[in-house]
RNA sequence: GUGGAUGUAGCUCAAUGGUGAGAGCGCUGGACUGUGGCUCCAGAGGCUGUGGGUUCGAAUCCCAUCAUCCACCCCA
């Protein structure tokens, strides 16, 4: 057992698992750009105060799961915990309200949260997100809301459900809130004790507490929507309007209100039943109040943030995990050789495949042909080229099919030519 | 930050307080001196997470610590 580890809370992408990253990535990039979505970086530290006013100085993040240091010059810096507020930075440093509106960029990339690590949580993890800023268009947050949906359908996954709400703006929610802990007083005994301090702190958290008796509770309580302001009450219909003529199945669901203090109006989740615990693949909502709080002029603004993590796990889930047959290295050629000679042919003739783009490789621990034979196998080769004196003598060398066996004689100058798939291949 | 479970070979796991800690898979080699998958044989690989303690004797019992897993809180 090594004695160095990865710090508590990483882990490891190896190769064999990367492939699958690597799928997610792409598909997130291609649906995005689809959309018309232009790839943000953003530094993946920042100035710790733009959390505190962008992400809210009362929330879990900023209180108490955040990465900060102050640098050799004494600034306090965090390495970011999510990818909004350095959106929205952007947005505003670079004056991007002079570009044609709204701004669509997505991102992909680290955040990090001082929290204790569990099932599809970790102290480092990857993001997608997008982010539309400029339009309060009810449109774009279907838009968004589908994007991150097509993600999901283009990974092929299934089993996965949008959770949709509004939780109005600064102008009708706090009625809401005065509401809502009105409804609840006379069952505060009966709260749980997390609840009864959400009471005070943040009353519509009560809504999404998964304790039996709160959910009762609040279960009877009025919902959101009888105290929807106009604007709010039609930017929501606006919202689930374009989300129908999307054919975009949703469920409305007044207990989720996420955990950040920009959201406005919109929000939704998108949930996996095979995730465990942290079942959120994805979430988001408009954050029409950011701009401001980060000190700039009124900006509306809508996005969602996924972990890749998650959608790796739902994935393997998907496929019962059975990597089983190691998904092989890629290659599609072995070179095995014998003999000093024939190997610095195999290796040239390995380059020039290479050069030609087909994957290929050959041994470098100096085994027997038939331990040659064994690892390209295991390798997942298709063909196996093979040099030895007689063919290096003949010119000619000895070519084999993996799967079928079949052996064939092809001259050494038409080799490259015949596995890099041009030619008929088979001679002499 | 809180609660529970678990730490033995690269992986999955055995081993009543008592010889030199084992097996399967994987890895390397051989049987087959130039031919993979199947089979058989062999080899390499361990400070039993770490540090204390109890004991004639600890992988095993006790304490601490670290780590992992699961859940809470919260979130991707």
């Amino acid at each position: 057992m090594a004695e160095l580890k990865a710090p508590r809370g990483t882990c490891d992408v190896l190769p064999d698992e990367s492939d699958l990253w690597i799928r997610v990535e792409g598909v997130v990039r291609r649906v995005c750009r689809n959309a018309g979505y232009g790839e943000i970086r953003t530094p993946i530290f920042e100035h710790t105060e733009l959390f505190e006013r962008g992400v809210g100085a009362v929330t879990d993040i900023v209180e108490k799961e955040m990465y900060t240091f102050l640098d050799k010059a004494g600034r306090s810096i965090t390495l970011r915990p999510e990818g909004t507020a350095p959106c929205m930075r952007a947005y505003l440093e670079h004056n991007l309200k002079t570009r044609p509106q709204p701004v669509k960029m997505y991102y992909i990339g680290p955040m990090f949260r001082y929290e204790r690590p569990q099932s599809g949580r970790f102290r480092q993890h990857t993001q997608f997100g997008v982010e539309a800023i400029g339009s309060p268009d009810p449109a774009l947050d279907a838009e968004v809301v589908s994007i991150l949906v097509d993600v999901y359908r283009h990974l092929g996954l299934s089993g996965f459900v949008v959770h949709l709400n509004t939780i109005g703006c600064p102008r009708c929610r706090p009625r809401y809130k005065e509401a809502l802990v009105k409804a609840v007083a006379g069952w505060v005994e009966e709260l749980c004790s997390d609840c009864r301090r959400r009471l005070e702190r943040n009353p519509l958290r009560v809504l999404d507490c998964k304790n039996e008796a709160c959910r009762e509770i609040s279960g009877n309580v009025p919902t959101i929507f009888e105290f929807l302001c106009d604007e709010c009450r039609s930017h929501f219909e606006g919202v689930t309007t374009y989300l129908k003529a999307l054919g975009l199945a949703y469920e409305i669901d007044p207990r989720i209100v996420r955990g950040l203090d920009y959201y406005t109006k919109t929000v939704f989740e998108v949930v996996h039943a095979e995730l465990g615990a942290q079942d959120v693949l994805g979430g988001g909502g408009r954050y029409d109040g950011l701009a401001e709080d980060l000190g700039g002029e009124h900006t509306p603004g809508v996005g969602f943030a996924a972990g890749i993590e998650r959608a790796v796990m739902a994935l393997k889930a998907a496929r019962g995990d059975s990597p089983g047959a190691e998904a092989g290295t890629g290659i599609r050629v072995f070179v095995a050789t014998m003999g000093a000679p024939a190997r610095v042919e195999g290796f040239r003739l390995v380059k020039a495949l290479r050069e030609r783009g087909v994957p290929c490789d050959l041994d470098y621990m100096e085994r027997s042909l038939k331990a040659q034979m064994k690892h390209a196998n295991r390798c997942g080769a298709l063909k196996v080229v093979i040099l030895g004196e007689e063919e290096l003598k003949t010119r000619v060398a000895t070519v084999k099919d993996m799967s079928t066996g079949e052996q064939s004689q092809v001259a050494l100058e038409g080799l490259v030519q015949v596995l890099s798939g041009d030619g008929p291949g088979t001679a002499t």
